[in-house]
DNA sequence: ATGGTAGACACTCTA
């Protein structure tokens, strides 16, 4: 007997405003549990009401004013892990760690919001990619000590397409924030540093093309089809066995008033 | 090489 535990992660870029979006996409979705990013609401004023509504009854959120903010959404009992560090001691809400209550035992489950790092790829002349490195260094450094994850699930949106088939032009965007060398090396060892399964590249071949954020700047999103894979879910090696399926959820970029990104799950069975 | 759009918030920051 195995029972499935469903995980999604959206950058909703503000929960508030497409609140609406929330319930298109529990039903077409269904997960136990979405974690969100860019929520851009401060903890007094997140729209609690309107997501116990949706079924989600536990929630845990950290968010601030106008930037960042990260949620989790659950129709499973989760404890908010408050241990779990302050990254780049900034204090900037874009991580929350919790224990979900899931079938065959306890998981871990990380959501994070990677920054974005700015226009210019070098720490240099830009603070922001400097912050970027030092956030992916401090993650993959944490990691590493703790040894390879166990029954553990790390979401978000880590603002990195690391692999050639991840962006629409590998060439072009070699220069590109998100897609740069230094971004994609930094990424990998924080992959490699928990040992942790690429759950989405499990599904779909590395060869084969796969996005998940187009930017609103194009005239046309879906015919330029010019996307990135910034948004990720990976597992600790002893959940591999337990994927089942994932879906990415094209057709919500299409929404009325929608996120850049769209939502992406993977099932497992436990 | 540039600029295009979107959200929060109240000036211009962030993406």
């Amino acid at each position: 007997m195995s029972r499935s535990l469903r995980i999604a992660t959206w950058n909703i870029n503000s929960v508030r405003l497409r609140l609406p979006l929330l319930r298109e996409l529990d039903a077409v979705l269904r997960p136990d549990v979405l974690c969100l990013q860019e929520t851009k609401c401060p903890d007094e004023h997140f729209p609690h009401e309107g997501i116990s509504e949706l079924g989600f009854e536990h929630v845990s959120a950290r968010g601030m004013k106008g930037y960042n903010g990260v949620a989790i959404l659950s129709r499973i009992p989760f404890v908010t892990r408050d241990e779990d560090p302050n990254w780049c001691m900034k204090g900037d809400c874009r991580h929350i760690g919790v224990t979900l209550d899931a079938p065959g035992g306890p998981i871990d489950l990380h959501d994070f919001y990677v920054p974005a790092g700015g226009d210019i790829p070098d720490r240099a002349l830009n603070v922001k990619f400097g912050h970027k490195l030092d956030f992916i260094a401090e993650a993959t450094a944490w990691f590493a000590s703790h040894g390879e994850a166990r029954r553990s699930v790390l979401v978000g949106d880590l603002n990195v397409a690391p692999l050639e088939h991840d962006v629409w032009s590998h060439k072009q965007l070699l220069k590109i924030v998100s897609h740069t060398p230094i971004e994609v090396e930094a990424l990998m060892k924080w992959q490699q540093a928990g040992n942790w399964v690429d759950a989405l590249r499990h599904f779909v071949p590395e060869n084969e093309k796969l996005y998940t954020w187009w930017s609103y700047r194009a005239l046309d999103w879906e015919a330029a089809d010019r996307g990135r894979r910034l948004d990720h879910i990976w597992v600790s090696p002893d959940l591999r066995g337990n994927l089942v399926r994932h879906q990415i959820l094209k057709p919500a970029r299409g929404w009325e008033r929608t996120s850049d990104h769209v939502p992406v799950l993977v099932e497992l069975s436990l």
